[in-house]
DNA sequence: AGCACTCGTTGACACGTGACAACCAGCGAG
DNA sequence: CTCGCTGGTTGTCACGTGTCAACGAGTGCT
């Protein structure tokens, strides 16, 4: 049913070891029209290797394995993933899905299974289930911390220079309550703390909620008086404290101003609507992209990394 | 480095065949005593077979790949396959992701190269796809159309129950313009409708718009006058025509009142807060994957699907 | 004692591929 | 004629598993 090398091969009227070396990067050792008689008869019987077999002959799969935070990206998966499944397809590479919120267990039976070519992730991997791979020796790819952490430094600092440049004050950063769905906003606050101290502001406040209304109001109960100016960790945090400010009767910007990030959609729909932080998502997958293709490809021809842009997009909370 | 099915074999001091059988399903046919060496050495080597062994073995692999769309759900990604990949998981299968806006050649390079157990989607699939993996002999799970088509046709009815019991009698519906992002829309459009006529009502309109402020500014246009009570297709879309409606200085709900979709968490952060349709999205899974296990396991036992339980959210804009 | 029969176990093959040594024909040099 | 060389091709092994026929040791029956 499906057809394999060897049905290639024979109706290329040659050995099924020449069409494995054909396909395999060893053309060049063989005959022009061998290599025609053997791409025709690949295109006519729709041949593809399996899989399975390629991978146990080689000990690794072409399988790449993204896990996938247990997160809240401001962008749906498609935007950040996409691309990425194309360019690795593009060097014959698969790209699979995984959420890594599963146990331990269940990732350790899947690299072993599986044997992929790499595991990659856009967050950093707790300790533990980075031991596991690499101790199943497995390559892991997490986005280079320095520059990860830079993106995020820029971010927090975007956020608090636009801030002091409207001219507010008091300042303050706004968290997801939940640790696990923020996994960026460590380095974003510290960032923003240092920009505060360099620009002679006192330390800001810290909040921390969720994207509800009881946690908002509380949040605001903790700064107190108006006249604050809060950075978010998202856009869906702006909004939180955008509503329970409007209930209270507060005036945006006036009372309290608010920068989300991420630009969403619903960014612009908010009364009045979000001064936020855009990107491109596709550019921004560019970099771990190429991270991780030079480090397959062995090539060291480091491309220099572009750096990530990101648009400060001037709206109405600040 | 790492351990096979050898060399189980070997420190239980059995053959390698021994091992096999015990490991899938022939346990029973073996000495008590066989069995729990077996079981110590796997547990002491670590050992988990390899899925490439396994499949070039059994034609077939033990992963499942599910299909996603290219559609924007309420929820998170998370919510909607975490429950499914444990659930796989505990019956031995794999359950790995799989963006379907890919090509269709790298579809196909995936299911000849992977040799899936099934492919999972949890909407109807385009023909070409579908015609694709039955030619491959891949089992394709799609979700029941009638049960799937009922449960759009339930929240279209719902929502226009709920707009008609509160008094309103000149309806609409609210698509997402990028028909691809809307895959049940048609169904609850239809649903929507016929309750209208049913109740004796004017046909309603319809409308499309995307999730901005331009769109969501000429779908009122087209409605011309206040005084309509819009069901949307989710709870952005919501958003965007309140957003709108605010603007033009329209009471909500009394000169336009709107119901959402999905109860997400921001759709309590509108100013006033959106009435809307909630779900839990583990008991919504749990349908499509009685239904995948059922087919799997060719067990016949039909457990009765369970309905999913949809709450209505009333909050302040109808 | 010989036979059939069961229980527990093993040996051998197949799955589809990649890698590499070995092979063959042809050809020029000695 | 023989040797060595080269461009082109093939044979063979290894990868790790599942399956199934076959095997040996008991055991009960005739």
């Amino acid at each position: 049913m499906i057809p394999t090398s060897q049905d290639v091969a024979t109706r290329a009227g040659v050995s099924r070891s020449t069409v494995s070396q054909i396909l395999n990067g060893r053309a060049e050792y063989f005959a022009e029209e061998t290599q025609a008689r053997v791409a025709q008869a690949v295109a006519e019987l729709g041949y593809e290797p399996s899989s399975a077999g390629r991978t146990l002959a080689r000990g690794s799969s072409d399988i790449v394995i993204a896990l996938i935070p247990d997160t809240t990206f401001g962008r749906n998966l498609q935007d950040i993933y996409g691309s990425l499944t194309e360019e690795l397809a593009r060097r014959g590479l698969t790209l699979v899905l995984r959420l890594s919120t599963s146990t331990e267990a269940s990732l350790d039976r899947l690299v072993v299974g599986m044997k992929p070519r790499a595991v990659l992730t856009l967050t950093a991997l707790p300790a533990g289930q980075r031991d596991l791979l690499v101790r199943r020796g497995v390559e892991v790819l997490e986005p280079d911390e320095s520059s990860n952490a830079d993106v995020n430094a820029r971010i927090g600092t975007l956020q608090a220079r636009h801030l002091i440049e409207r001219g507010y004050r008091s300042l303050a950063y706004a968290h997801l309550r939940d640790a696990r769905s923020d996994p960026f906003g460590g380095a974003r606050e510290r960032a923003f703390i240092e920009e505060c101290r360099l620009c002679g502001l006192d330390q800001p406040r810290i909040l921390h909620l969720d994207v509800a209304p009881e946690d908002a109001r509380s949040a605001l109960e903790e700064l107190e008086l108006p006249g604050f100016a809060v950075a978010c960790y998202n856009d869906d945090v702006a909004t939180a404290l955008l509503y329970a400010a409007t209930e209270k009767g507060w005036k945006v910007p006036d009372d309290i101003a608010l920068i989300g990030m991420d630009n969403t959609p619903l960014s612009r729909l908010t009364v009045p609507p979000l001064t936020t932080i855009g990107y491109d998502p596709n550019q921004a997958t560019q970099g771990s992209l190429q991270q991780l293709l030079n480090r397959l490809d062995k090539d060291n021809n480091r491309e220099e990394v572009v750096e990530v842009q990101m648009d400060l997009v001037q709206r109405a909370t600040t």
